[in-house]
DNA sequence: TTGATAGTTCGATAATAATCGAACATTGAT
DNA sequence: ATCAATGTTCGATTATTATCGAACTATCAA
């Protein structure tokens, strides 16, 4: 396995970190990593076959907005808080604000 | 022309608002009319093809992010600063006050 | 070493989106 | 009606990205 990544907060772009965030499934990933601290992939699959999950991983990671670290076989995940809000600040905190992702009406 | 797309705020999804924030020409355009209130699709095009524009301008429409009303032959462009600080509060200011879009750094 | 578990990487495919020329529509002026 | 200016829509092309099976890597246990 090649180096994890873990970009320099500052060599971020904010596109990058709304793209990350853009997506559902990873916008998911980070709702649950920010209320529940940290989790391993395997946790956050949702059912979703690994190798789409470990996209969506390195995605995050490369954006800035989760860090990785080995922890036996498994890799627990965990938001990059601090960094994101002195980078961003209040960026994180308005999109965990949000509630869920979807249209807040039902129907019309 | 067919009529002009006007999404209720509340049937906007978060991820369609992130989406459309994360691509710079938009972002761009987003930041331009937080500082000057509102201007014409011309005015907002940066020698870009006026097709390309009209496209990232209806991304922005369907997103909720800018309502666009038509002033003689010229459309005007404004951000939906109430309705949205009203749907994701926050958001908006977090990402106007995140300065440009780039890395924080020039170099390492 | 063998096996089980957890993720990554590779490669191919499908889906989505950006780009832009050309044709069309709308407005306002002459 | 004709013309110029402003955008939209259409259609085609290109580029990016999501998805996911299969092969591979790493770690731990027996």
């Amino acid at each position: 396995m090649r180096k994890m990544i873990l970009p320099d907060i500052d060599d971020v772009a904010l596109s990058q970190v709304l793209y990350a965030l853009s997506d559902p499934v990873r916008l998911d990933v980070v709702r649950t990593l920010a209320r529940d601290g940290e989790a391993s992939c395997s946790v956050l699959d949702g059912g979703r076959p690994k190798s789409s999950m470990s996209h969506h991983f390195r995605v995050l990671r490369e954006s800035g907005l989760v860090r990785t670290r080995h922890e036996g076989p498994s890799h627990m995940n965990e938001l990059r808080r601090d960094d994101l809000d002195r980078r961003f600040p209040g960026l994180l905190d308005a999109v965990l604000a949000a509630g869920d992702a979807g249209p807040a009406r039902r129907d019309g």
